[in-house]
DNA sequence: CATAATATATAGGAGCCTTGCGTAATTGGG
DNA sequence: CCCAATTACGCAAGGCTCCTATATATTATG
């Protein structure tokens, strides 16, 4: 029916056809097998899914013929007696998911299994990527290493998310970039797709795809609504609301930085005053615990940074909210007075926590953002 | 299987059942009809919902036997020839749904049909609903009031909504009220769903419940994205993400007012300053326009609440802004400077749109809250 | 009143799921 | 080495649902 690598989205069911029940049935056990890794025997997926032995018997036969579902080995006995069963898992590396980090630093591709699991990463050294063409090739040359690292090629990508230093639209369209203005008219989203047509090609801004890494595996994990703001080389927030993505209609959600009372331009002049070759975090902190008397430079940095974080939390009311990117590593040095500053502002007291996902978050992400669109596609997950 | 009255919420469909089967096509059915008012032949709903002539007559007698379905007069003959049709319709009249708003104003209620579509409207006179008791009295009274309005009783009622000035968790509880603090620790929620436990009992912020009404059937009717600003009492926000309502970890989402730098605040009493005898708006438009010369003082009014309606569009990256409450008699004369003052912080320009739903947005954003937990449980259509 | 047109009822064929029984494969003890 | 116990696998019967196709009922029109 659909196949591996031919992701179709049923929307409606059709109850016209007898056959719809199958269906729902290969579903049921494919999304069983997905969420458990083990190797499972028939009659452990029928009691879970609450299946006839025979139901399940030819379901398997139907994904193992359409790739998503391997047979292994049978077990080596367990507690005895008896034929051995069957095992089947997941066939979560027929294909591979990829995350592309694409900015002003290089690229960073991220290859995973499609359950998201890293397989590996590969960082491109520092290159101009003002230029359109520079710019696709850094991405075709990062993703050509990271495939080849894992033993791969182009068409065994099924997914593929780019994060990048702009607004996307929906359809990947770049609507605004301060970032590298030259893209806009070079239309690097259209270009990559044509290149890996055969893949689900997306495209999302860096720090939203950050933000939906923090959610699935980072520090927000399991909330339902959180708030993430990166601090590095601008400063960015993402969102999620109710359990996905915020975009908003250009998506350009989280952009609270423009909103001059924020004082985000303030922390970001503040946070990188230390020039660039010492990490300025390190200048900062140390000027913070060195100066006892007086205004604490940190807290005054914290003070400018935690107007646009309480504009954040007034609004959405998040659950928690993670602070990433390079000021991550100030660790709770940043933290508690960051979190006075915003409770004094909030109604409630929001729960702030650091990033531990280092610089792979926006790659990450993407690997979050295309194993979602798979799960949503072939496992009709709904996010949420 | 599922009759009137009784909101069985089916999330995974059971395949186990090939009457699931039916019962898919049962909810097509029962779909079809509600989403078209008109009455229907057998013929018709079984091309519109792809199923053969057998199989929705099945689900017709289901429907008719549960009560959501009505056999109409045979239509008195369209263009001539033949056996002229049985013909159906949605029941939407066997239940009703109420909205009830409220307040330090009073209380108002509206009774609508199952599809929303409003039947009547009663408002209590002031009274002081500082005392929990007298508040749930004015509650029961206008329920009755109004149900005795359009000739039916309690048990009639199938969802009701109640829009409360105060931060309402999910559950109901009330996290937070500055307007009748009283109310929290009478905990009227649960009298009331005491009071109607044969119904589907909800509670909501008014300023929430107002913002779904303008959504459902207002001036941003069709939008994604969306934010409502009321300005009365108090000035207040709620917000449309991606289709439906955002409510934040505790229900405060949308408090963007308790952002010193939003200016709400002084936005408010400038608003309030004119006294109560003369409806403010009034004498603030009349300044506005009287005074030619200087900083008009409905522009500095718009500048100020401008600073809140920017924070809410940089975070949220709206379609459109609606402007309701009181305030929206001023029209066009404060939209304008408004939008001028908005534009100038946003990366996007933002529509600014008046509400036209009058005094009775909050109560009829229950009802259309109580239709979309009806379509959600009943019709299981995603509200999305 | 006969005929055409349309709606409704009924029967046959095929798909899917469940239950239940017989067969296959493996382990452990005599 | 062989047999019993145990567990898994495969097949067939029964029941439900859907669809198509044909027969019957009902009404308007000439």
């Amino acid at each position: 029916m659909a196949s591996v690598g031919d992701t179709r989205v049923v929307q409606t069911l059709d109850g016209s056809e007898v056959s719809t029940l199958r269906w729902i049935n290969e579903r049921a056990v494919l999304r069983h097998l997905y969420e458990d890794d083990r190797a499972h025997s028939v009659a452990e997926i029928a009691s879970a899914c609450a299946l006839s032995r025979p139901t399940v018997e030819g379901a398997l036969v139907q994904l193992l013929q359409d790739g998503w579902v391997l047979e292994t080995a049978p077990q080596a006995s367990g507690k005895g007696a008896g034929r051995p069963a069957k095992r089947y898992t997941f066939a979560d590396t027929v294909k591979v998911l990829l995350g592309v980090d694409l900015g002003p630093h290089g690229a960073t591709c991220v290859a995973a299994t499609l359950r998201g699991e890293r397989l590996a990463t590969v960082r491109t050294g520092e290159c101009d990527l003002s230029d359109g063409m520079e710019a696709l090739n850094a991405v075709v040359r990062v993703i050509q290493q990271v495939l080849s690292e894992v033993g791969r090629n182009e068409h065994d990508v099924l997914a593929l998310t780019v994060g990048l230093p702009a607004i996307v639209e929906v359809d990947g369209r770049i609507a605004l970039t301060v970032v590298v203005p030259r893209w806009q008219s070079f239309d690097l989203p259209r270009r990559i797709k044509e290149r890996y047509s055969y893949a689900q090609v997306m495209f999302e801004n860096d720090a939203k795809l950050a933000t939906v890494a923090e959610h699935t595996w980072g520090a927000a994990t399991g909330t339902r609504n959180m708030v993430n703001v990166l601090v590095g080389h601008r400063v960015a927030a993402g969102m999620i609301v109710d359990g996905r993505l915020a975009r908003g209609i250009h998506g350009a959600a989280g952009e609270i930085g423009a909103f001059p009372a924020a004082r985000w331009a303030s922390a970001h002049r503040r946070w990188r005053s230390t020039g660039t070759s010492t990490p300025p975090h390190e200048t900062l902190s140390d000027r913070g615990t060195e100066d006892k008397s007086g205004p604490n430079e940190l807290q005054v940095f914290a003070d400018d940074l935690a107007q646009g974080i309480a504009a954040l939390c007034l609004v959405l009311d998040p659950e928690v909210v993670v602070i990433g990117g390079g000021i991550a590593q100030l660790g709770d040095r940043l933290i508690r007075p960051l979190s006075d500053s915003v409770a004094a502002i909030t109604l409630f007291p929001v729960e702030m926590r650091v990033s531990d996902l280092g610089q792979s978050a926006v790659a990450l992400g993407g690997i979050a953002h295309s194993r979602n669109h798979v799960a949503a596609t072939v496992l009709e997950i709904d996010q949420r």
